[in-house]
DNA sequence: ACCTAACACACAGCT
DNA sequence: GTCCAGACTG
DNA sequence: AGCTGTGTGTTACAGTCTGGA
């Protein structure tokens, strides 16, 4: 309605279907079932209205309708529409339903109404809430017997086949969040997506088996949601009853971990901790290990938990900050021996502002504003400028990285062979940090081109060629070098955790600085970019503000 | 990748 | 009336 | 008071319309 300035043709949601269709049957024929690959030959084959009416369902919420709650303008004779559905099965009209499928087409106000037109009094049920007039509706119906027209007093229409736009959808995006508005958005012009070449030839899944597991690890995961506010013993049997982690589709594997980590944090809560342990221990996530040795050492089992620290610790010397911390105190506790961290911690400045109500970021800039350029950046400037160093490498064309043209970034960005398929690419980029001083015109020219492209790293409305051109050419290549570096060494848990503010002072370099408010402290995340910093030089500083009230 | 992830902040229990 | 959640739209 | 663990709220298109409390 109000986006007037980029107005969509009347049947935008069928050209879309028509996309997602074409792609699906192209690239996933042979792995569809029988009435998928039906789906696929019959559809451009139906009339328009029909063809506009059954998108029209498909992405609404449920599967029965009243005809008269599915008045579209842009479709002119719905009622041939649907007649056409029904011959060519994809819909039933009037079919036999439950009443529980009818219940809710029907306001409380409306059902009085039927009732009414059927013959049956409504004394006294007007004050009954809906809940208690659905259980009054179950049994006057019931006995009533009557036919799904005679109780629907206008002709209802169920979707056949309910089951396939979803496999569809999930073929087409490769996930089971994106979905149909992802095309209303782009067209709106409300996303933009970057124009990385598409790979048509390699897929997303290889068999109909990875297919039905990702599908069913959907609906588990709804159901997830519901037996976490059970009891114990609920969600214990819903965690026996997950499926085991394939080894062979890594993102089907954490989505898996991911349900029995939730499930087994939730027992922890309920005092279960035996038996959440066990769940953990089958789990590679970091999280899962870190409440593994906490809850043996809850249990009292501070030996185990000391051993699972110290193995942690040799598998990952580097900046693992819990096993050490808490092997530390364990070791403490059991007169062990515990090897010494020089890691000190970041020395943290008191400063006290006028409380004005504003957020503590702000106050603090507005106070470092008087030394210099200073702004509230946080984890915005260095991974933009990350992002605009390295775009070409991002979305350059890799085997099976785009399928479908609303990623925001490759399919493989947190796999491991990410680098290695793109090597030469990323070798060259590599090298060319060094003369990263020098491309302030590029950036700032692949910041105007690109605005608005969604990617993991740049925060378009963040940036402006002014900041571009102050940081490149306040912040050594050598620091952009050593905190790339650390992007790359795991983009999913060091791509956040930068400070705050980035002042560069009138005279000249640069700081960065974290704002804590009273009662706030340093996350594991911000502390580990501080101990770097520190490590390579850059300047930086933690201040913890208090207020000065007048 | 709103079925998440990043951040600040609130509060409890500990020393 | 009034507020809120959620379905639906482009 | 300071430390630690843990939980919470906010923020992601913008807008209309409806039903129910
Ligand atoms: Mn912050
Ligand atoms: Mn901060």
């Amino acid at each position: 309605m109000s986006q007037a300035s980029t107005p969509l043709p009347p049947d935008y949601y069928l050209r879309n279907f028509h996309a997602l269709l074409e792609q699906v049957q192209r690239q996933y024929e042979d792995l569809l079932l029988p009435e998928e690959r039906r789906l696929c030959e019959l559809f451009p084959s139906l009339c328009k209205d029909a063809r506009m009416l059954y998108v029209r369902l498909l992405t609404r919420k449920g599967d029965v309708f009243r005809s008269s709650r599915l008045r579209y303008a842009e479709i002119r004779q719905g009622k041939k529409a649907a007649q056409e559905l029904a011959e060519k099965e994809l819909i039933a009209i009037d079919p036999a339903l439950q009443l529980e499928k009818l219940l809710p087409l029907w306001s409380r106000q409306e059902w009085l109404t039927r009732l009414g037109a059927l013959g049956q009094p409504t004394r006294g049920l007007a004050s009954l809430k809906r809940a208690e007039l659905d259980l009054v509706l179950t049994e006057r119906l019931g006995e009533l017997a009557a036919s799904v027209p005679t109780i629907a007093g206008e002709p209802v229409y169920q979707l056949l086949n309910p089951d396939i736009f979803p496999v569809f959808k999930l073929l087409f995006f490769g996930n089971p969040y994106q979905d149909m508005t992802e095309f209303v958005l782009r067209d709106l012009g409300l996303y933009r997506f970057e124009s990385y070449r598409l790979d048509r030839d390699t897929r997303l899944f290889r068999s109909r088996e990875q297919i039905d597991a990702h599908l069913a690890c959907h609906t588990l995961a709804e159901q997830l949601e519901v037996v976490l506010l059970e009891d114990a013993a609920t969600i214990l049997t819903f965690a026996r009853t997950l499926p085991a982690q394939p080894a062979d589709d890594p993102i089907l594997s954490r989505r898996l971990q991911r349900m029995h980590y939730a499930l087994a944090r939730q027992l922890e809560r309920l005092g279960h901790l035996a038996e959440a342990l066990n769940l953990y221990r089958d789990l590679s996530l970091p999280d899962a290990q870190e409440r593994q040795v906490r809850v043996l050492a809850k249990l009292g089992r501070e030996q185990e938990a000391l051993a699972l620290c110290r193995e942690r610790l040799a598998e990952r010397e580097d900046t693992q900050h819990f096993p050490w911390r808490f092997g530390q105190r364990l070791a403490r506790g059991l007169a062990c021996d515990w090897p010494h961290r020089s890691a000190g911690k970041p020395k943290v400045e008191q400063l006290e502002l006028a409380y004005t109500g504003e957020a503590v970021e702000h106050v603090a800039a507005e106070h470092f504003a008087a030394l210099g350029d200073c702004h509230y950046v946080e984890n915005t400037l260095l991974n933009g400028l990350f992002g605009l160093h390295y775009w070409p490498a991002i979305f350059a064309p890799a085997p099976g990285a785009f399928s479908h043209p609303f990623q925001h970034a490759p399919h493989d960005l947190h796999q491991d062979e990410f680098t290695a398929l793109r090597a030469d690419l990323l070798e060259e980029q590599h090298a060319a940090v060094a003369r990263i001083n020098e491309k302030t015109t590029d950036y700032q020219a692949l910041w105007r081109d690109r605005f608005g492209c969604l990617n993991p790293f740049v925060y378009w409305q963040a940036l402006n060629e002014t900041l571009i051109a102050t940081a490149l050419e306040r912040i050594p290549a050598a620091h952009w070098q050593a905190i790339f570096r650390r992007f790359w060494q795991d983009l999913k848990n060091n791509c956040s955790g930068l400070p705050d503010l980035i002042l560069f002072p009138h005279e000249g370099g640069y700081e960065l600085i974290e704002v804590k408010g009273p009662g706030d402290r340093l996350q594991l995340n911000q502390k580990a970019w501080m101990e770097y910093f520190a490590a390579h030089g850059i300047p930086h500083r933690v201040v913890q503000v208090s207020w000065r009230h007048d």
